[in-house]
DNA sequence: ATGAAAGCGCTAACAT
DNA sequence: ATGTTAGCGCTTTCAT
């Protein structure tokens, strides 16, 4: 900068100005000069210097609750970071494993002066932070803070719970069937929005066919599976579902193998629909599986606008909707 | 610091001297108050004023070639920064979709003074970057440097096909079929210990028992799938494969639904291994699968230990080796 | 519209 | 063994 500065007879603080703040009042011509040898010379600003001087690096810190280890919602991570690239921004992760290690987690990032702390989690499910920690944080993505204060961007389950139904119900499946997610907001609200597009139907629901996908309390992959033993129940009488809704694309894995060991095909006999596009499991089932897409993509990009400052960080709860992935399944 | 040197009444440099370097000659009563006032006080050296006055700060970036487009290889990622975390170090990640895009990725990180760069790829292949490049290069992970520059962390492919293969042998499997990823590294290395151990057994090889799983020069999920008719046409005669080494876990879940097809038990007629250990499927595939996991944790926690010094660099190329993941499907 | 100078918090050379 | 001082590269008053 001062060699920029020597050459054109300049004081630093005007090349300072000329290349950082637009608004300051100089002539064009100066602030041209300026640019165009700065260009020439490949002159980059020292960000540690100015982030000393300002007290802040051009850092976002990511507070990342066990994303990284569901390897699908790293999407999130994805698209959030190729937004900030753009605007210059490098994003730091730092993985906690439970609640405890929030308090650590920020002083780690708070070292390094980066602008905004956001908090990801790797599944849909609610936050309570203590006040203090709450005033660090500028955003949740796949999660929402329990007290309201942070805008929090969080898929649309109940919609897609409803968009699922419908999707069925017009295709003249009636006998619907429901492995659920027990324990989980997902799961929740997903069944939320299919008792909603039933009822909107007119269908009633067979209430011994909405069934939790495993044993316990609190739905997780390595649970006990109920699936098995619950589709050979549904399929043993004569009247039985011609469409299953699987809690997830985990869940449909399963239901493929039970629908399977009882000789019923899919689609023929039944449909099959599920949440959360996991594509190496949904593409690759057989037949490939038709699945609500959970929004991590948008939710990633929609972070990125509003840390920028794209976009107006939108007050409390937002819900992004669904995409729906049709496969062959239904 | 200022203010933790006024209140003992000494000079700012004792005090940096007494946090920082112990080396420095000094009394260690000095170094004692020192230090338990530092803690009192909660004292935090600005890191941001030290990386301008060092020149470095405690960062190391990763270019991630791909990584976080190929889920499962994060977990390289979730190791290497676990840790660096222990040391005080973050990771600043910059995916790069192409090659080209290696420069402007070097050029995003350096802005931030790294203490290190390293090099992370989705999957095991051969990188040839400019020299100029590969001097700013510490490590490579999950590939390697075709100059052989760079010290390289990668799986040892060949010792995993090997130990397969003679899984399989021992449990007196003897007509083994093999499905192949073609144009990758992995699927050549793979093979070719595979080869070794049929040979050192003295069991033929049946060549047209090794086939690619997709079409085209190079294998990827989304090519045109081989697997199907190929199984068709295997156990369409009398003299039949009674195993299969599956090139990775998503191969081999389409290997699950060809048997299945033509009727075939598995591992009671055939049994079935592969490579990766994604466990997403290999743990959820009926019945759950066999495979040999890629040394993700080991590469990343490798390269941990490298960077922060606890362990040498090794020269050149370094194999880690896989570990089999017993399950039920041989 | 531009220049001079102070200072962000720290480390390192030099002096005592 | 400890203190003094300069300065890292930048931004920001305050003068001019």
């Amino acid at each position: 900068m001062r060699d920029i500065a020597d050459r054109l007879s300049l004081s630093v603080k005007t090349v300072s100005g000329a290349l950082t703040d637009s608004n300051i009042r100089m002539s064009d011509e100066t602030r041209q000069r300026v640019r165009s040898l700065a260009e020439e010379l490949g002159y980059r600003p020292n960000e540690v210097a100015r982030g000393m001087r300002t007290g802040v690096m051009p850092i976002v810190g990511m507070l990342a609750d066990g994303l990284i280890t569901q390897p699908f919602a790293t999407e999130i991570l994805r698209h959030f970071d190729n937004l900030l690239r753009t605007q210059e921004l490098a994003v730091i992760v730092t993985s906690i494993k439970d609640r405890g290690e929030v308090d650590k987690g920020i002083a780690d990032l708070r070292r390094l002066l980066p602008q905004h702390i956001v908090y990801a989690s790797m599944y849909h499910q609610p936050i309570d932070l203590p006040r203090a920690v709450r005033k660090q944080i500028a955003l949740m993505m796949n999660c929402f803070d329990v007290h309201g204060d942070i805008p929090s961007l969080v898929p649309d389950e109940e919609a897609a719970g409803y968009q699922a139904a419908c999707f069925l119900l017009q295709r003249e499946r009636r006998d619907i069937a429901y492995f659920n997610l027990p324990g989980l907001i997902a799961g929740e609200l997903r069944e939320k929005g299919f008792r909603k597009a039933m009822d909107e139907h007119g269908v009633a629901i067979e209430e011994n066919w909405v069934r939790p996908a495993t044993r316990g309390a609190l739905y997780s992959g390595s649970a006990r599976s109920l699936v098995r033993p619950t589709i050979s129940a549904w399929f043993e009488g004569g009247h039985h579902p011609d469409a299953v809704i699987c809690g997830n694309d985990r869940v449909a894995m399963e239901v493929y193998n039970g629908l399977r060991e009882i000789g019923r095909a899919i689609p023929d006999d039944v449909a099959v629909i599920s949440f959360d596009n996991q594509v190496d499991i949904a593409s690759r089932l057989d037949p490939p599986l038709t699945t609500m897409a959970l929004p991590h993509r948008e939710i990633g990009r929609l972070a990125g606008d509003i840390i920028t400052g794209r976009r107006a960080a939108p007050e409390g709860l937002t819900r992004i909707p669904f995409r729906i992935v049709e496969r062959k399944s239904v």
